[in-house]
DNA sequence: CATTATGGGTTCCAAAATAGAACCTGTCAA
DNA sequence: TTGACAGGTTCTATTTTGGAACCCATAATG
């Protein structure tokens, strides 16, 4: 399978990540939570080439998570800024630091903290059951077929030899 | 700058994606969360060439996210199997999966449900502040500076202008 | 006993992606 | 007038990838 075709997948992981599961990507992401917003401050901050750069913004421009927003109407320069769909990805990259931060951090500790606005409080982002509060982890999880797949397969779109579960 | 030398920076999240953050690596730690653990269904669970597959899991193995792990002596099979540090990669997938389901699937629904086995719920699970229980959002966090660089700054190891803050 | 299947790879080649450098274009500041 | 800057595009050499073919040990089949 081309990598290309990973989105046609029914598995929000595989869709998630024919958007920004390669190389660089997520690191642009990740620069525009920390406000860099122009061509050249995300060349700089990243080392990647020029060529590179274009082709990943122009690509999250167009699968909505970056908006090209004019800030110099006769030069005609763009600033790139997160969406809404954009700044949802926080959890992702939050999760991404805590494991980086457990396990492949030096011993100086980590990099960055993060302070909570709303309590104050330096705070250690967990991932909760938004039932009972517990703290989530793999072993207490037992995934099931969900709609999305069940209402393909009543209707004859899928079988389960196509792909995923 | 090369891709190979990201996990230069002080940063968790660059030292993160050095390992998992290309193609098909995080979609081989899906299928590892969905107990695929031999070499044939990785392959057929995602259509990557076997050769992909033999180098995403040999450094997987060598990054210590996978074991591999023989189950059968005379024709020395060997079973690829997460590791703590793999296992605790799971709220970065769940985070992936809550964001995937929200933007990019169609209108079905989740492809797929989760029970938290704690509570017997179907749960959505979130990102909290363990201080305060409030949920995460991008708007309510301000990072900074954190041991990891304040250290290396005191010892002159590290200035602003080599790389990420 | 010869043949074929299976698991888990490796080798080879062509096609695609990438890094790095050079170049372009329009504005501005000295 | 010259140079600098932002924000690119074009070019080429190098890597990475996809696809197919091949390999090897054991096991099942005829």
């Amino acid at each position: 399978m081309r990598w290309e075709e990973i989105d046609s997948q029914v598995c929000s992981i595989a869709r998630a990540l024919a958007i920004f599961g390669d190389r660089w990507t997520l690191l642009i992401i990740r620069d525009a939570f920390r406000r860099v917003r122009r061509f050249s401050e995300f060349q700089k901050s990243l080392g990647i080439t020029k060529h590179r750069l274009s082709d990943r913004l122009t690509r999250l421009v167009d699968s909505g998570i970056l908006e090209k927003r004019m800030y110099d109407e006769k030069r005609s320069r763009y600033e790139y800024r997160l969406t809404a769909k954009g700044l949802d990805l926080y959890p992702v990259l939050m999760s991404v630091v805590n494991w980086g931060d457990k396990w492949v951090c030096d011993e100086d500790g980590s990099p960055v903290v993060f302070t909570h606005t709303q309590c104050g409080h330096t705070c250690h982002p967990k991932m909760v059951c938004d039932v009972c509060d517990g703290e989530i982890v793999a072993t207490d999880i037992e995934p099931s077929v969900g709609p999305g797949v069940a209402q393909k397969v009543s209707r004859g779109d899928w079988s389960p030899a196509m792909g995923e579960s």
